[in-house]
DNA sequence: AATATAAGTATATTTTAGTATACTAATATC
DNA sequence: GATATTAGTATACTAAAATATACTTATATT
């Protein structure tokens, strides 16, 4: 359970490494932010990753609002997850973390094959 | 040791989850965006951490060239830590965190107790 | 002479996050 | 009738990260 709001910060950007606290949080927004994606796609590209850890992930970013969650009434099962409002609105943010890894990486030398 | 140059990177952010595979090392960034500070204000800022663990973040932080270090000969010892240029880079970044943070805040009733 | 100080290091221990592996449900396909 | 499929759950295990605790060094203070 995820309980922010009993939580006092001490200045603003607590709140945000308490929701990422791990890479993995923030890599599936990542990869939401580029459209809707099931639950083996986010699996796939996010390996080695087990479905008990996507799976615990996928439930906290939705407790935070920030994903929502579309089940279809099919078999086998289909599950869509998308960015709420509010995971939206961490784009900005997104933008300039790929801003700065490209600078970064341009400086020095890491390699980067896509955006 | 940190060896970023022998990776390489499926996109661009992955290079900033390398870099900031905690919070502490963000966080460590976030304190000194504000400025130069010694060992023990870092170690009361980020309380509980203990001097192996700072030490450490602080060790990977200049392996990366995102601080640098200032050794003053004094007893007792006296360290200075600042941000080099390219940590004075992420502060867009840190920027971007603390608006969506205080949104965020804002939206789902968490408090905030100074920027 | 004992104690405090800052910036760590050393060693052992604990926590916790993630892994590995196996399993399920309901239908479609070979 | 056996097998594949997806989105998980269940259980047991492992490895990495952080903690707790004690120690060091050289000077200044009580």
């Amino acid at each position: 359970m995820i309980l922010l709001n009993e939580k006092k910060y001490s200045f603003s950007t607590e709140i945000f490494f308490e929701i990422f606290d791990d890479r993995l949080k923030l890599m599936i927004i990542w990869y939401l932010s580029n459209g809707t994606m099931r639950f083996k796609d986010l699996s796939k590209y996010l390996y080695p990753i087990t479905n008990k850890t996507l799976s615990f992930k996928l439930k906290q970013l939705e407790e935070l609002h920030l994903i929502e969650r579309k089940v279809f009434a099919e078999v086998p099962p289909k599950v869509e997850y998308t960015l709420s409002s509010h995971g939206e609105l961490l784009k900005p943010v997104i933008n300039e973390i790929i801003a700065w890894s490209q600078y970064y990486a341009k400086t020095f030398g890491t390699m980067v094959v896509e955006e």
